[in-house]
DNA sequence: CTTTGTTTTTCCAATCAGTGAAAAAAGTTT
DNA sequence: AAACTTTTTTCACTGATTGGAAAAACAAAG
């Protein structure tokens, strides 16, 4: 049974308040009343909840025009006063954002020392430098994204092969460096993450899947508006079987998704065929260039990616499939070919979901990194 | 965004008022005083919240023995009084059963018309007779599991080909009828909730996936608690492809897990190496029996179910996995064909997971009819 | 310029759920 | 019978929401 805990009048103040700080992000600017008469708060409430948000700095208060009678007092979010700092590890990069998910600021994440649990001083110290550039008083926290196994209730980084870290305390280290909150996650769910966070303002998909396809493939499972773990380890579409004879894989199975379409597979593939050996950027360039060759391993990638989907789909009927990493950078192309397997294969009640490439107008790894501290501040409060 | 409502005391009352239901239904018999100490709230709150619950009887008050002071007085669920009716249309059953999920009484649910929207008539009036015999109010309330596409919010069966059945206004008919609270449900959702309502009282298991397996192949999925509908048809894993090019299947697909192991196609792959049609029952005669053929199809069927389970394992990671439907009846033998393929296929993380057969034990059908109503006594309410 | 009407915000008394401590009740043990 | 324990009830208090009324601020009409 999940732990339980009781509810207190505090609770139903503090859930209120959010309530009301969802609403001005979704549809600001509003004034009191038009609160009062979304939220069916009494008028009372909806003005305590506003005066310790605009106390705390969350809000701004402008003034509106009149339509007859008294200005409303408009609310908005604090954009300016409100600042969060992401550090994307996959990319290398650390940016400044606001509550709304934009980038006001960014700068390599460049480090002397090789990689290894001793970067982290480097990072405490680039990470200082930022925060006294700007007044500390304005930074909500900090973010941090982290390709490997991540323990973020922790904030420990279990196993980051490629930044070389294992059981690294990440999260409270920088904590009592800094003075400032730090989150950590995985680099996928923060990618899932920030496009559930940004997204969520406009548009409600509260089921949907984030597809990280690239030198390894893996995904991120929204359901209901949460992400889903299961027991901390979901999202491990790469090794979904496809081909049940197919070529072995790393994993013991065969046929697995990874082991036809990763990256290294699809180049393999190309040289196979043509005997030329290339990296993916020359890859795509083939693409976009028209290479039959590469177009027909474009076509196969899509073909076995969208078995994979359908599979996802029928299981979890989401709304929304988002295909982001490296392989979302074959474009368009790409898409369609899933489109059309999804639509060919997929049984009728769940093909009609949306497939989109998560380009770079859809946030990418700092936005994640922002959206863990940017989620907390609108995340309805649960009982304690 | 989810459509939120806002919080209120009225709330909070109701909120503590199930906690401690619940935490009755877990661990009773439970004293006030004990009570108390359990959720945190003070003597006075637990006090009112139980001589509520008293007040409209789903507790019972017993003598408890002293431990060196006054005597406490236990609080246990009131079973006799809350009784619930369960009527299931795949199995043509139909049940009283009390609040633990225990059946009381069961009797076959008989129609002298044909199959079709005029079972309804029918069917009321057996509900009306049952009703009759006990006393009207200790009956909470009447659950249906439906095979086919149900709209459990608005009531309606959708369509039902087995019962021949086209958007029929299911619930509400009922309701006006009998004046007691109906409720309808896909059989594969009741079946995989009252695995969860009956098992949240002694374990938890959040994350877990019901897969029933027969004539068709389908998944129920609980994630977080919770059953994921996506967007209104999750679970369909029967055309989940399992071999990308094996055989045509009848959704446009290839080589889908039903496709393989449907059991038509299991009597078929026997039929085809001996020569014998059998019915399904004959074929789980042989198994018993030890027949080498049916054995290795028994094997066979294991091994394609349980790349399909490591799949669904890799994606959601769930703790438990229950095997229902007919398949099931093929007893240990397939289990362990399962967990064979699991351990040797999973990946590390996700290979932990139980699988289990939903024996006679694990409720069945009308368990799965009654646990509509009993999950909505035990839900914590949501803000309203 | 005043009056009237509208829109928005603030104020106020009332309600109601939870709190914590103390009293009361009901036992057991000495 | 007295002392101690355990459990329940009582009571005065805090604090969040409520709904209505008053006040504030403004536009448009007279």
């Amino acid at each position: 049974m999940k732990e339980l805990k009781k509810g207190s009048l505090k609770f139903v103040q503090r859930y209120n308040q959010t309530l009301i700080l969802r609403l001005i992000r979704q549809r600001s600017p509003l004034s009191r009343y038009e609160l009062a008469k979304l939220t069916k708060l009494s008028p009372t409430t909806v003005g305590n909840a506003v005066d310790e948000l605009l106390a705390i700095g969350l809000l701004r208060e402008t003034e509106g025009a009149s339509s007859g009678g008294r200005k409303p007092r408009l609310l908005e979010l604090n954009a300016k006063g409100n600042l969060v700092i992401a550090v994307g590890f996959m990319g290398r990069q650390i940016a400044l954002c606001n509550l709304q998910g934009q980038i006001l600021e960014q700068q390599p994440l460049v480090f002397q020392s090789q990689d290894g649990p001793q970067m982290l001083e480097e990072l405490s110290q680039q990470l200082k430098s930022l925060i006294d550039s700007h007044q500390r008083e304005n930074i909500l926290g900090i973010g941090i994204s982290v390709p490997g196994l991540v323990d973020p209730s922790g904030g420990l980084v279990l196993l980051s092969t490629y930044l070389g870290w294992e059981s690294l305390p990440l999260t409270p280290r920088l904590e009592e460096d800094l003075g400032l909150p730090v989150m950590v996650e995985n680099d996928g769910i923060a990618l899932a993450l920030g496009e559930k966070t940004f997204r969520e303002a406009l548009e409600k998909e509260e089921n949907f899947v984030y597809i990280h396809a690239g030198y390894g493939i893996g995904a991120t499972v929204v359901l209901g508006g949460e992400i889903q773990r299961g027991e901390g380890l979901a999202g491990e579409i790469g090794h979904m079987t496809i081909d049940w004879q197919g070529p072995q894989c790393s994993c013991g199975s065969r046929g697995c998704l990874e082991a036809l379409i990763a990256i290294p597979r699809l180049l393999a593939k190309y040289q196979q065929s043509t005997g030329k050996a290339l990296t993916f950027a020359q890859f795509k360039e083939k693409v976009a260039g028209g290479d039959e060759k590469a177009l027909e391993i474009v076509d196969f990638a899509g073909g076995v990616l969208g078995v994979g989907l359908v599979n996802v789909c029928n299981l979890l009927n989401p709304q929304l499939i988002v295909v982001g990493g490296e392989l979302s950078l074959l474009g368009e192309l790409l898409r369609q070919k899933l489109c059309q397997v999804i639509s060919l294969n997929g049984l009728p009640g769940t093909k009609d979901v949306q497939v989109q490439l998560a380009g770079p107008h859809s946030g990418g790894e700092l936005v994640g990194a922002a959206s863990l501290v940017v989620e907390k501040m609108f995340a309805l409060p649960v009982m304690s």
